[in-house]
DNA sequence: TTCGTTGCAAAAGGTTTGCATACCA
DNA sequence: TGGTATGCAAACCTTTTGCAACGAA
């Protein structure tokens, strides 16, 4: 999919360049942390760039598999997609109320996964982490 | 809700009493790991017990509500619910073919929630962990 | 008798898919 | 031109909800 420049860096990934996918990357980046396929729908066409609602979706499934996008779920079960710059497995905390998503130290978590793969005779082990609470902001504003 | 007895163990929660109560959580139980509501409910009805489903997933609601009952996503996003003999948090790993889940040790996983929790400024902090692999069996099978 | 609980069907959401059309390469 | 991507609407699935009827306490 879509090779496109941004702020310095380039971003490649096979198939075919589009303009639809162009928005649906730089949207996606633009918005600095998680966000939902919906809503970055309705931000696109809000800019004036009218993408399908599948289009988004389509493209969110080839950057995930693609290694440049992160996924978690919300506490609805609604998936939320970031943008990866790095190709390395990151964690996240996030915050319930504002949707801010920091980045976390997690050699320990990813120490520990080993390990139990290593133990349980379990092949194969994925781990998934989420972690959400209240930001410093949030929690002042009560 | 319901308290009934099952193999010596006794499940206690507020509310009625009813047998749609009972069945779902003894079905629960006889699970012996994650299941989907839909699951339960179907073999609920194959069972000779005809429970709504509707009444499935409120019961599971109020299970999990109680502490009774853990909750994991699978990787199409529905929701497998599974039996919490015990009030702790626990951990899984799953088994991505058969769905044999097995608890694992992961106190290292909550003193570093812990941490982050206290290093990331964010309060209120709460994590979800999920494993998953092929155990011994599965991957034997290939 | 009371009011929590049930069951059905309909509604809600989010996500995927079928298919004809558009368009990148 | 050939094959991929798009867009729309319909289909899918799981989960929730409205509401009248039921039944545990």
């Amino acid at each position: 999919m879509t090779a496109i420049r941004y702020d310095g860096e380039v971003v490649v990934l096979g198939g075919r360049r589009t303009p639809q996918r162009k928005w649906v990357l730089n949207a996606l980046i633009d918005s600095n942390g998680f966000v939902s396929a919906q809503t970055l729908y309705t931000r696109l066409v809000q800019l004036g760039s009218p993408v399908g609602l599948s289009t988004v979706y389509r493209t969110l499934r080839v950057l995930t598999e693609g290694g440049r996008a992160d996924i978690v779920r919300d506490s609805n079960g609604e998936r939320l997609f970031r943008y990866r710059p790095s190709v390395e497995h990151q964690h996240y905390i996030l915050c319930r109320r504002c949707g801010l998503s920091t980045a976390v130290e997690a050699t320990a978590v990813e120490a520990w996964a080993k390990n139990v793969a290593t133990f349980s005779g379990f092949a194969e082990v994925e781990h998934t982490v989420e972690l959400s609470g209240l930001c410093p902001q949030c929690r002042v504003r009560g």
